[in-house]
DNA sequence: CCCCCCCC
């Protein structure tokens, strides 16, 4: 396939004309020496007629020149470029998106006889890009502060925009306002300001007078600090528009003059802030850049602001967060299924923080635990089961997979948003009645949540207990028969030890264990029940615990009714039939003399709540239509 | 100029 450069294309740009996707090769491209920050590269292209060497890379797309796609003689189409002025007046190209159409040996040299495109004498004295390293540029004459260009190259490091761009997520996208592919109105001024407005994803510290319009997506609350430097307060937000998002933090001053002037989802024209390279051990937005407030800088409200998404979240389903990596950085979003009591805890720094538990449900039919922590822990009410968005939460593999909220986290309750209608719907039509299953293992039985509801059937159906390991679950049923026989054994009085003790008829009990005689012993328990529900009954074993919960009475009244009244004995018995429980249970598959046959163990007795059982109900009725 | 992200 042979594919013409777009003639003509070199002196549009140059002159900031719009230009349509233009085809260009590419005939050099070079790292700008910077001291800090990610790489950056300027890339010089070329329409046959023309060579344009006033081009930047938009660091999204350093990857290209990272997995060396963009190599000189590729041909490349430029999708998206943005026009900007550096502040002595000279013009930039930036490439802010573009396709490789033929890879350099496709297209097998350089085409036509380019010559340079000279208007402004826009990067004079780098027009030829040679290998050579580039130790003073030009730039270095701009007044900017922000833009440390000093003779000590970077690694290109791995950044993020990038991993995403080139291994979509296969996440539920949601584009809340969709991204529309148009540009920004390139010459719309801000109040006050004659500076254009910009796109975030154009943003670098090589220029200075910008503005860009954006939505506030998460503010903190004022923080202060004191450390060897000194001490003071900040606050930071974070902004969105359609290209992309950055952190923008105030210190001290700034904190008085804006920190009640920004609101949650409010738009804004910013300008006159400082870009800096953005610390991506305490960032995980996509952005390379951060902004500093200072006295100079503008924040006004704007008021026509339907242009600018009020989130950008890639909400991964929860089945799928078992796949990813520990501490991923995700969005997710699920209805609530139940939410612990908001708790305070004392971190390992001895620092207190209160902390409520979530566990959130979709439509893959699978639960997680989410942490949220401080304030939004204290303030968070999941008694009307809502739908919870969080942006940014950190996966643990603490009990397999659960999340917690980050200070950089945004957790939306109900937000208005598509995605969140349609949990909603799905929640309340079936949702809630089906057989979840947590990705997250509590030790504790809890509240109902996390719980591995089985069927008496579902032990012989699925086969439970056959693997390595015991499977626990609960049931409801209801006690068919308690056997009498052998319920009761005298036990080595030993605190830790419930070894059977053997009567040395000499008023004495041995114990083998402790290898000890005792002048005495203490009853315990050891019953065998049958179990039943709708579909099944089951042989069940009950240890001490569970079995005086079953019976309503201790091991030892047991054992002294038995000696002195059997027909209170009894009527123990007879009382605990046909009454009904939760019962959670270890199944495991033993084996005696080569025969084997699932085991099941009671580890403990609830009484039915009411709701949980018609919940539970509910549940086996849909299962069965299915 | 901050950068704490926690607990089981």
């Amino acid at each position: 396939m042979n594919v013409p450069l777009t003639k003509g294309a070199v002196e549009a740009l140059c002159k900031g004309l719009d230009v349509d996707k233009p085809v260009l090769q590419l005939l050099n491209i070079r790292q700008i020496s910077n001291a800090s920050g990610p790489p950056r590269f300027r890339l010089m292209m070329s329409d046959g007629q023309h060579s344009l060497t006033s081009c930047l890379l938009a660091t999204q797309l350093n990857y290209l020149s990272d997995e060396n796609l963009l190599v000189p003689n590729c041909v490349c189409l430029l999708k998206k470029t943005v026009n900007n002025t550096l502040a002595d007046g000279r013009r930039v190209v930036v490439v802010m998106d573009m396709d490789i159409l033929k890879s350099a040996e496709e297209a097998g040299g350089k085409i036509g006889n380019p010559t340079p495109y000279n208007t402004d004498g826009s990067f004079t004295g780098q027009a030829p890009m040679k290998a050579s390293p580039m130790k003073a540029s030009p730039m270095k004459a701009s007044p900017m502060k922000a833009s440390p260009m000093k003779a000590s190259p970077m690694k290109a490091s791995p950044m993020k925009a990038s991993a995403i761009k080139a291994s979509p997520s296969k996440g539920l996208t949601v584009k809340v306002s969709p991204m529309k592919a148009s540009p920004m109105k390139a010459n719309s001024a801000s109040p006050g300001s004659s500076a254009k407005v910009i796109p975030i994803a154009s943003l670098n510290p090589y220029q200075s007078k910008w503005t860009i319009r954006a939505r506030v997506t998460n503010k903190s609350s004022i923080r202060t600090w004191s450390n060897s430097r000194g001490e003071g307060k900040l606050f930071s937000f974070e902004i969105v528009d359609e290209s992309g998002e950055i952190r923008i933090t105030a210190f001290n001053k700034e904190v008085d003059k804006f920190f009640s002037l920004v609101e949650q989802g409010k738009v804004y024209y910013i300008s006159k802030a400082t870009l800096k390279p953005a610390n991506k051990q305490y960032t995980t937005l996509k952005n390379d850049y951060e902004m500093t407030l200072h006295a100079h800088s503008s924040i006004v409200p704007c008021d026509d602001n339907q242009s600018i998404p009020t989130v950008h979240c890639d909400f991964v389903p929860i089945a799928e967060l078992e796949n990813r990596d520990k501490d991923a950085i995700i969005d997710v979003i699920g209805i609530c299924k139940s939410a612990e009591d908001v708790s305070r805890i004392t971190t390992k720094n001895s620092r207190e923080v209160s902390k409520r538990a979530l566990s959130i449900i979709d439509q893959t039919g699978k639960v997680v635990t989410v942490t949220l922590w401080g304030e939004e822990a204290e303030n968070f009410d999941g008694s009307t089961q809502p739908v919870v968005a969080i942006k940014g939460a950190r996966l643990s593999d603490f009990g397999g997979r659960s999340l917690s909220a980050l200070f950089s986290s945004t957790v939306m309750v109900n937000p208005d948003i598509p995605q969140a209608f349609r949990l909603r719907a799905w929640y309340d039509r079936e949702g809630f009645a089906i057989n979840s299953q947590s990705l997250t293992e509590t030790r504790s039985a809890g509240t109902g949540l996390n719980v591995n509801w089985k069927t008496l059937s579902d032990i012989k159906n699925e086969d439970m207990g056959h693997g390595e390991k015991a499977q626990y679950f609960s049931c409801v049923a209801t006690v068919l028969y308690i056997r009498k026989e052998n319920c009761l054994y005298q036990a080595c009085p030993s605190a830790d030890c419930n070894k059977k003790v053997i009567d040395q008829q000499n008023g004495l009990y041995r114990c083998e264990k402790c290898n000890r005689e005792f002048p005495n012993f203490k009853y315990r328990l050891l019953l065998s029940a049958n179990l039943a529900d709708f579909g099944d009954n089951q042989w069940v074993t009950c240890f001490q615990e569970t079995a005086e919960a079953l019976l309503g009475h201790s091991a030892e009244t047991l054992g002294h009714l038995r000696d002195t009244d059997e027909a209170a004995f009894d009527e123990v018995f007879q009382k605990a039939n046909f009454t009904t429980h939760i019962f959670k249970n270890r199944v495991k598959l033993e084996t005696y003399n080569d025969e084997s046959r699932v085991k099941v163990t009671v580890m403990e007795v609830q009484p039915v709540d009411h709701r949980e059982y018609s919940r539970r109900l509910l549940q086996n009725i849909y299962k069965l239509a299915r």
